[in-house]
DNA sequence: AAAATAATTTAGGCTTACCTAAATTATAAC
DNA sequence: GTTATAATTTAGGTAAGCCTAAATTATTTT
């Protein structure tokens, strides 16, 4: 079992190597975690003999197979409980990454998979990030923006780049809500804004809301 | 904030108070921490400091009102998790302690007071033990047992003793859950096995699961 | 390519929360 | 009320995870 610095640590890496063909520095960890280049030091060393990472003094890490699916079990459990924090206890996207930050690391099997099948297998956090699957598994498919479909296309509607509140409130009040399809109707040429269609209604949004909505295509 | 081995003492302290007038021993602390006398001690001046609890040197420990209300904030999270696992999350009565004691150290006043609404306010947890309410009060009543009503008296089901598998399995069979509510409708001279009324229908008990069954009355 | 700068590691400390063994105090037995 | 026993505390040590400052290695500049 990993502890808490460990788990955070393997996560901090998994992010930043998504920006970075070769091994993430010490640095940025040290960054990404507040805290110093030589306590990651430290930790690189222990995670190399776990097996974790492979460590290269002076080079960074990189994650092992066994390493990005731990790290990948550790973001499956943090996504899962944003998504009940969001749906299920009425927390507002942008209230719910401290929270997720320490239940992330409940360690339980069965809690984790009860909990995805109370949710009803969610495939995406509020955020629009993908949920990988209890063995580690995420396909990475690039984030798709409501701006990004062609006219008469329909997206599910996944998460939001920015999730300001002035912006969560603005979609409460047109009823745009996570789960939604969305259908491109029409593109005005002066400004590019989008007429959509909900489920119910039609409206007009602006060419930079609409790529603030992440979306699946259907 | 308090550290997890703080928490861990002060809960532990506060359930061995129940059944001791004076102060809580350190021998008896560090059997229930699973850890040795030497390290309680350390903890106990720690507490002291921190005016959460009064300890004398060689004569123990009692809770002061503030370490008491600190307590029964983590036993109101515990208990409120052990009510979601079971109640949402399909766990049995006897599979919850362990990731409660996980889940009882998550620092977020609105996730407790949002999960407390999710789950409705409820009273008691699966073994029938009360919720403090947010501002860590709680209302001492004995637990009542099914055994202990009266012919025609009506108990709300609140809780198992035994948490044994067999026992739970029993329950399940018999459509006997959580809240419902149960009528004595008779008793057996010969055994003392009572008749029951549930919702819908009647049914025949022991003795023995009777006093099994935490109710409260109606 | 040498010098300057930046990144990283090492060395040595600190705190928390444990531990064992020895010393001290309380309690029970006589 | 001593004495034996049990409980508790103190002293001193360990591991994890952090830190600062100094030393080392990489990288960039000139």
């Amino acid at each position: 079992m990993l502890s808490l610095s460990e788990e955070n640590h393997l996560k901090s890496i998994f992010h930043l190597s998504i920006n970075s063909e070769d091994g993430v520095s010490t640095n940025s960890i040290a960054k990404n975690l507040n805290t110093k280049a030589s306590s990651v030091t430290e930790m690189l060393k222990k995670l190399n003999e776990k097996l974790l990472i492979v460590y290269i003094k002076y080079h960074g890490a990189q994650l092992t197979e066994l390493g990005r699916k731990t790290a990948l079990k550790i973001i499956r459990k943090h996504r899962l409980w944003e998504v009940f924090l969001v749906e299920k206890l009425d927390f507002k996207w942008d209230e719910v990454h401290e929270v997720a930050e320490q239940l992330e690391h409940i360690q339980s099997e069965k809690l984790t998979n009860e909990l995805d099948k109370f949710l009803n297998f969610p495939t995406h956090d509020p955020h629009g990030d993908p949920i990988p699957n209890p063995a580690g598994f995420i396909k990475i498919t690039p984030k798709l923006k409501l701006s990004d479909l062609g006219i008469g296309e329909t997206g599910k509607f996944i998460g939001v780049k920015d999730s300001s509140s002035a912006f969560l409130k603005y979609l409460d009040k047109r009823k745009i809500s996570l789960g939604c399809n969305i259908k491109v109707l029409h593109q005005e040429e002066f400004d590019q804004s989008l007429h959509i269609g909900l489920d119910e209604t039609n409206l007009t949004i602006s060419i930079k809301s609409a790529s603030n909505l992440y979306i699946t295509k259907i």
